[in-house]
DNA sequence: ATTCACAATATTGTGCACAATATGCCCTGA
DNA sequence: TCAGGGCATATTGTGCACAATATTGTGAAT
């Protein structure tokens, strides 16, 4: 039994990163560990580590709910996002490897063709990857991990704060930051990078009523367990005659 | 039962920051129930929340062991200071507000008195304490927790790879931080800090032999969890005759 | 009608016993 | 003497049953 269980996490983490849950809705182990068919302690471990992931807000005695951040939370978020974004940005600044800042250029090219071409998706998808990309640069995998909780929590808040028109980053100000790193100007940088997170703060709205667009976390969970599944059975069907003991040990869990 | 276990995690983490277990030696659940007079599955859940901290290393199936950093990890953590840290000051510069700038530059004085005096427990305290100082002004929780994760990794680096001789962080340093910052200067904070940063990290020497003052984990923990009860033994008598109810509800765990 | 007390229910938390797994030792065979 | 296989042991992991706790529902008294 190596992984089933972060196939677990996986499944009910992406539901909540793309709000299909309802804010506040409790997750009973109970539950879950029937939906997914496994025994209430495997199902218990997930929650907690979701709990500490910030996704949930675990009650001791209480459950897990499904977290439904307040405005104050969500800029809290940002304004870490601008400070470790801001010291990323200030460390990389004239230090790119000549990959690293083709491979930016690059990405900045694609962000520019998926805009003009309106396709939206894409555009989401590739300005959210901007960040991530950025922290890949830097040497540090602490840095990385902490940057893409903030990332996922980010995602989580814009399912819950953000108007449904627009919500990729504008990517002048991507081309603002990339070409203050090229320049080696730290100061520019980190200022471009504060106001860029400012600016997409700026469009969180408050919530006056509840979202439409969620549904009962078992019916939900159900669903998306039920296509994951089908997708691991189909990699596992497609890999079944490879060689089997590739990997000796887990390196870690 | 509200606290024991949190008080349990408290006493193997001071033990593991302050050096005093043999690196890479085991922490067996059994043992460790026993010594602290608890249930395997308390010692379990701590266990593993050392682990995530990255105090201790969890092998599936093997167990926990004693964080043995190696030199490289030592680096990774210094350039993820470096990162944080520099995007604090970065953020910081220019937006202290009156009372964050009094209290730091008390700090400094402080800092200063204590080199005057020669008095280097307290020394490595205070200049420990900057960092921290430096990371609660900034409003963001998320970044203070993280930094926090940061500084108590570095503390367990010191205790395996420090030469006895010379710990505290060189005050010029942290006073040429300090005036970036009241100045309002992002850049030359950011550049002070990271500098600053570096120069500890050259510090660290490859450790040739193992460390000298190691015990026995079980030994160790078990004289350190004796005390740890003497101290809250008497602080719980002290406030015996207190409002025992002042707390309704733990905000969260 | 409202509020308080109290029972009933639903949900989480924990101890225990056993299963799974890894490691070290010993014994055998060349 | 050493390599290899298999048993013995030590340790972690898990399922289950029950205990602890919070919430909801009910009824009576004011």
């Amino acid at each position: 039994m190596p992984a089933p269980e972060d196939l677990i996490y996986d499944t009910i983490a992406k539901a909540l990163l793309a709000g299909r849950l309802a804010p506040a809705a409790q997750l009973v182990e109970a539950r879950l560990a029937d939906i997914f068919g496994v025994s209430r302690e495997r199902i218990r471990k997930v929650l907690h580590r979701l709990g500490h992931a910030r996704l949930l807000e675990l009650i001791p005695n209480r459950g897990a709910f499904v977290a439904s951040p307040t405005l104050d939370q969500a800029r809290e978020i940002y304004e870490a996002r601008r400070i470790v974004e801001g010291g990323i940005v200030g460390r990389l600044a004239g230090r790119l490897t000549v990959a690293q800042a083709t491979a930016l250029r690059a990405h900045a090219r694609l962000e520019e063709a998926a805009l003009k071409r309106a396709d939206r998706a894409l555009s989401i998808r590739l300005s959210g990857e901007f960040h991530t990309l950025l922290a890949e640069c830097v040497a540090s995998p602490f840095v990385l991990r902490q940057l893409q909780e903030l990332v996922s929590r980010t995602s989580m808040l814009v399912a819950f704060f953000e108007p449904a028109t627009s919500s990729e980053c504008a990517c002048e100000e991507h081309a603002e930051i990339l070409g203050a790193l090229l320049k080696g100007d730290p100061a520019r940088a980190m200022k471009a990078m504060h106001t860029h997170l400012s600016l997409i703060e700026t469009r969180l709205t408050p919530r006056v009523a509840l979202p439409e667009a969620v549904a009962e976390p078992e019916t939900e969970l159900a669903r998306a367990w039920a296509t994951a599944i089908k997708a691991t059975a189909k990699a596992t069907r497609r890999v079944a005659g490879k060689a089997q003991r590739t990997q000796r040990k887990s390196p870690r869990t």
